[in-house]
DNA sequence: CGGACTGTTAAGCATATGCTTAAGTATCAC
DNA sequence: GTGATACTTAAGCATATGCTTAACAGTCCG
């Protein structure tokens, strides 16, 4: 058990700021150190360590030290979830919008097909 | 264009909390009132409009009020948005495991395997 | 060894967040 | 008009968040 089932309010929580956003759209394209994931932050290094803790909590994101060197990166399956999440409740609104264009067409059924674009 | 982009900061941030994604879950399923949403959440209809408000914001939901019900909705699109984001990540991180097979595949190519553990 | 490099940790601070209670406003139903 | 219904708004409060600076701790290099 060494990692949480990492909620999903963490996630989402993690990627509600806009500096964790780049530091996770920077990973999404290769492993970095801590300090390569600061340069283009314009920020303390100390407060980017903090992001990184944030993103490494929710699950986003996993690091190891080697040397004096801290390499990162992304663990997808966590944003997947997310990204699922947000799939189910799609599946709910269109389940739903196609019940109502159902229910229109039953309505208009003798044949004027009212929104022919 | 009547209202903001409605930034992701604002949509992952409203994501983030517990009780608002239940009242997404809700409303994906089609309209209700703001009574409606708060029934079964455990705390006051003050904190229930609050998380509304947090909701409509970010331009998750939309609401109208007729008489003195108002009756709020999900706005797909945003939630697309944030999908859309992280998988456009996923594109970058998918490209790059390609990549890393082609790689291994090009190391091992001409039979010398000098290493093989 | 000594210094540069790469983080790490703690303290402090301003602002934001998630509630509460209490008081108010605008329907609707009789 | 009276009362119930359905919010709405304001004030207050405890805790969380996003930084900062400053001091500390390993690691590598010559």
């Amino acid at each position: 058990m060494l990692n949480s089932p990492a909620p999903l309010d963490l996630v989402f929580q993690a990627l509600a700021d806009p500096t964790r956003r780049i530091m996770v759209e920077r990973l999404s394209r290769g492993p970095a150190s801590v300090s390569e994931l600061a340069k283009p932050l314009s920020m303390s290094l100390s407060a980017v360590v903090q992001h990184l803790q944030v993103l490494e909590t929710s699950g986003l994101v996993r690091s190891e030290k080697v040397g004096r060197v801290r390499t990162c990166q992304i663990e997808p399956a966590t944003l997947q979830n997310a990204e699922a999440w947000i799939n189910q409740r799609r599946a709910l609104w269109e389940r739903r919008f196609d019940r109502l264009g159902d229910d229109l067409a039953t309505q208009n059924d003798d044949g004027d097909p009212t929104d022919s674009k």
